[in-house]
RNA sequence: CGGGCCGUAGCUCAGUCUGGUUAGAGCGCCGGGUUGUGGUCCCGGAGGUCGGGGGUUCAAAUCCCCUCGGUCCGCCCA
């Protein structure tokens, strides 16, 4: 044998029984956004590095996390670290008309160390609104993600919303920020004065003791909102309290980001320790359109992240894993025709069914139908192929056995399934 | 990028401190328990170059060094 591969660092393979959660999951969130129309988006899993890059000088992500390389052609490339980039270059490059609701399921690359929650390939779901400065379409889109949870069961979240203001008070509010920490320069953290300067928003991201106790007295942006921003986010706030969705205003909320303009949030799992509780949150976005070089165009969004779902769902003990078992189990002991048309006869008809292979012993076939959690078993010998019959046997209630003409099975079959 | 813990059968682990005959258990898997029938029980079997490399030693899963992985904390984020 020569060298066994193994999946890359902070990579994982989701296999059954694990994957059918997912299912779920993707189920769920495909109804309930699909249900307010909004409509799938696939686009490529890797893009010029440009698109990304426009996220932020000022992010991690952006700034040491990229899984970037250059293809054969020399062309700079990179995997996505995240969903929305992909999805305004789409829109500026498609010009759909507006609004434009989508959603997708990506893979997530990011070039850091592995933990509780955290992965080089994690797997997000999102939804994105572009082409409408509406603020109901940031309550909107809130709500779904608030919903999406909610149908999922998990119900020991907290939302908190903050605004970052107009592009234009974005900037005001940085350089009063800015001046601000140059003035306590010396009481932050040592690892967070580089930022002063340059990102002063970031800085108020950090957890850092030090750092933390400064920023406690730091301006806030809430503060500082043009009437128009101010006026937003009040209808943003008067959306979520007529649509019954709890959250708290935090001025401090800066995500990771740096495209967003008025809404910003964040969902929380109040249930997940310390630094990885995040499992999803967006924002606003009405400039980023524009820098990736489109027409201007206003968009809100947002992404959840599965893996972090799953843990706070296990620690709520919600999204139980659903069974995977097939409704009848054929066990052909006469060389594999009868098993092999008899399956097929059932799926055709609507009922799902397995068999086993390789032409074991009737015993050995029937620990594989037992094991598969089929409700029932169809069983063929020598007799029933002489006779053209089956025997249907009820695995659950331990019990009885009846013989079917093979021209009654599948009617049979679907009786005693719809029958309970 | 800084730090803690851990790598022994498919899975969960014992054995490592106090080197020493063919490296164990449970679960899972495969086969059998006479007359074609699962779930309980009994019997048997397959499966591991003890993460990899180097070193010390008559002798290494066990001691030392390096390396790769896993896991967790910080930071950051989903």
């Amino acid at each position: 044998m020569g060298e066994m591969f193994q999946a890359p660092k902070g990579t994982r393979d989701i296999l059954p029984p694990e994957s059918h959660r997912w299912q779920a999951l993707v189920a769920v969130f495909a109804d309930v956004i699909g249900r307010a129309g909004y409509g799938l988006v696939q686009s490529p899993m890797f893009e010029d590095i440009g698109v990304f890059q426009r996220l932020g000088e000022g992010t991690e992500v952006v700034r040491k996390e990229m899984y970037d390389f250059h293809d054969k052609g020399d062309r700079h490339l990179a995997l996505r670290p995240e969903g929305t980039a992909s999805v305004v270059r789409a829109f500026n490059q498609h010009r759909p008309t507006v609004p434009w609701k989508v959603w997708y399921l990506t893979p997530c690359f990011r070039y850091e160390e592995p933990q509780a929650g955290r992965f080089r390939q994690h797997h997000q779901v999102g939804a994105e609104a572009i082409g409408s400065a509406d603020p109901d379409l940031d309550v909107e889109v809130i709500a779904l993600q608030h919903d999406f949870y909610r149908v999922l069961g998990l119900s020991r979240l907290s939302l908190r919303l903050n605004s970052m203001g107009s592009p234009g008070d974005r900037q005001a509010y940085a350089g009063l920020l800015a001046e601000w920490l140059a003035r306590r320069s010396g009481d932050l953290d040592e690892a967070d004065r580089a930022n002063a300067a340059g990102h002063p928003l970031r800085v108020l991201d950090s957890k850092r003791e030090r750092t933390v106790a400064v920023v406690a007295d730091a301006p806030r942006i809430t503060d500082c909102l043009s009437d128009e921003a101010a006026t937003r986010l009040d209808r943003v706030r008067s959306g979520l309290d007529a649509l019954g969705i709890g959250y708290e205003i935090d001025p401090g909320l800066v995500r990771g980001l740096d495209y967003y303009t008025h809404s910003t949030w964040e969902f929380a799992a109040g249930d997940l320790t310390s630094a990885q509780n995040a499992v999803g949150g967006g924002g606003r976005y009405d400039g980023l359109a524009e820098s990736l070089g489109g027409r201007p165009a206003p968009g809100v969004g947002f992404g959840a992240g599965i893996e972090r779902i799953l843990l706070a769902a296990d620690a709520e003990d919600a999204l139980s894993q659903p069974s995977a078992a097939v409704d009848v189990f054929v066990v052909d002991v006469t060389g594999g025709d009868s098993g092999r048309d008899l399956t097929f006869e059932l799926r055709r008809n609507g009922i799902s069914s397995d068999r086993a292979f390789d032409s074991r012993s009737m015993k050995a076939q029937m620990k594989v139908a037992d094991r598969s959690g089929a409700r029932l078993a169809l069983l063929v010998g020598p007799d029933e192929l002489a006779s053209g019959t089956a025997t249907l046997r009820d695995l659950r209630s331990g019990g009885g056995q009846i013989a079917l003409a093979r021209t009654d099975v599948v009617a049979e079959v679907a009786a005693r399934l719809a029958g309970g």
